[in-house]
DNA sequence: ATGAAAGCGCTAACAA
DNA sequence: TTGTTAGCGCTTTCAT
């Protein structure tokens, strides 16, 4: 176990303070060319790296984002921490990643762990959505941004980057009118999760337009039940013309359903969805049209925002994420 | 910002030393039941956090691993993250996870941040595989644990856990001859890339056994690439009657082909591949028969390592996780 | 059983 | 331009 070199012993060497040491190393203006010159070499040379828990005791901060989210196996989840991976390791900060398995009291403690990293920011899709803000609070009271995404409070006085769901939802609606989709099987989420309410709502309302479409709706909680709603309505007399997917998950399972009943794409039937970037439509063939929800776009607007709020602006508000319609061959 | 509270705060309180406090804390033999009581109990009022910076400046460690991928955004590190995280958490400690874009740079970097973060140990997934072993060298000498997993390198003084890559390979090739299948086409990844070349030995060698069977060895970079070779074969004279896929990432490409050309499975074909964990085999109709290399099971047994290297077991080994056949109705 | 004191490595206010 | 000094909050040795 190599020692560690510190400013002492670089100073030590040079025969000078450990503060000019110190302020030479971050280039203060005060420290002659010269003795810069020297340090920085010396530093160089004997490898110095400084200590991080030295510093972030004495500065009381940290170069570490926090995020929590229900699960890291999620692709929504995964695009969005590669984003803010990819954009917090250009500014030199790494992160802490947490998983709450959706479980308020592990979030809870989640939130306790980052407190005590003292991270410099809080990125969490909230594990239940509540109004009681009192868990998130003593971050903030310690300084600490914290940045809601996707799931998350429903209280105006927070920083929100969040997915415009029910957008998405109109925009899947207007693409089934526009094919002229008279008999639509619609399959949402788990009924009580606030997605699900808020996509659910938003389509059907689109959908009112075209009184004569015949709209089945169904919520599956899986892919699985998903393979059963699609199964079940396609072996009925009269089979829809259409499904919308509100989620890759539930996709998933209609397209299994598919490839069992051999039915054709999208001559017997049209699919469209609501998708995490192009991973999942892209897996079938035809290609799936789909709207595009993007967790990784979403984690680069999440990091702008933590971004600005550290520099200074400190307001509260919200900031949706454009959807849009990507064309496969499905409908 | 409510000042955090400390030592200090709960010793001038109860009129005691620092010391004392610190000690009744952390449960010392020392300290009286009474004095224990008394400080546990303020310390729980006042809401007392220790402060992590100061205790790892003074005790030079910390409660938190580096995980350093390729790239968080596959299935597999996925899995493997996952399961260090949940592990991790039962004892207290938190993840630092780092991308390296197989980029060797980024990989010297992720390290150094490692260092400068004083993380507990570190699990890498190498960017480039050679023998030049000194980027890593530090670490150890810091007394910091670096177990190498899936991609490691090519040298014997380390610690490693690995996949089975290659008795994955016989496994499937075992799978196919069981089947009879004569007409087998094997889709391997990227040539240069390591585990495509011992995969593609052990399948060759497995297959020897069976001198009549015909083989055709093709190589795809990408998805894509999988489904045009995929498609091509198909379309050819005459059809193969079993397709081998190296890895997930070939499978849907060959998959998507398969939809494409409206081959029925298991009839027309057979198809067997080595898959991470169920996802994506369990995403067709018929469920997709294959080899299981478990990222998660991978995750589990490289924790193990690293605990039982912290608790003081410093010997290097490499260990090995074994494949299993998971029965789909593809092949 | 408890306290005093030193010090982990660094920053920054103040002095010179 | 550089040095001195006083901590940040904690652990730990050495006294008492």
């Amino acid at each position: 176990m190599s020692a560690k070199i510190t400013l002492k012993d670089i100073s030590r060497n040079l025969n000078i303070s450990i503060s000019t040491v110190s302020r030479a190393l971050k280039g203060h203006p005060d420290i002659s060319e010269e003795t810069r010159e020297k340090v920085m070499r010396l530093a160089a040379l004997m490898d110095y790296e400084p200590n991080t828990y030295a510093i972030s005791l004495r500065t009381n901060k940290s170069n570490i984002f926090g995020i929590i989210v229900p699960e890291i196996s999620n692709f929504f989840y995964h695009s969005f921490i590669s984003a803010v991976e990819e954009e917090s390791k250009k500014i030199g900060f790494s992160l802490l990643i947490l998983q709450s398995g959706n479980d308020p009291l592990v979030e809870a403690e989640n939130i306790r762990l980052c407190r005590l990293n003292r991270v410099a920011g809080v990125l969490i899709s909230v594990a239940a959505s509540s109004k009681d803000m009192s868990r998130y609070q003593k971050l903030e009271e310690n300084g600490v941004p914290i940045i809601f995404f996707d799931k998350v409070p429903d209280v105006d006085a927070c920083n929100k980057v969040c997915l415009a769901d029910e957008d998405a939802a109109v925009l899947a609606a207007t693409a089934l009118q526009k094919k002229g989709k008279q008999h639509i099987l619609a399959i949402f989420g788990h009924p009580d999760i606030s997605i699900t309410q808020k996509r659910k709502l938003a389509f059907i309302n689109a959908m009112e337009k075209n009184k004569q479409a015949k709209l089945i709706i169904a919520h599956a909680g899986s892919s699985r039940e998903s393979f059963e709603i699609t199964k079940t309505a396609f072996l009925a007399s009269q089979q829809p013309d259409a499904v919308f997917c509100m989620s890759d998950e539930i996709l998933t399972g209609t397209m299994k359903a598919m490839q069992l009943l051999k039915i054709n794409i999208p001559n017997d039937t049209g699919i469209i969805s609501i998708s995490n970037d192009d991973f999942i439509p892209h897996l079938y063939e035809p290609e799936i049209t789909y709207i595009e929800t993007s967790g990784y776009q979403l984690g680069k607007l999440a990091f702008e925002r933590i971004s600005d709020y550290m520099s200074g602006k400190k307001f509260y508000r919200e900031l949706i994420l454009p959807s849009k319609l990507v064309e496969g061959n499905s409908l």
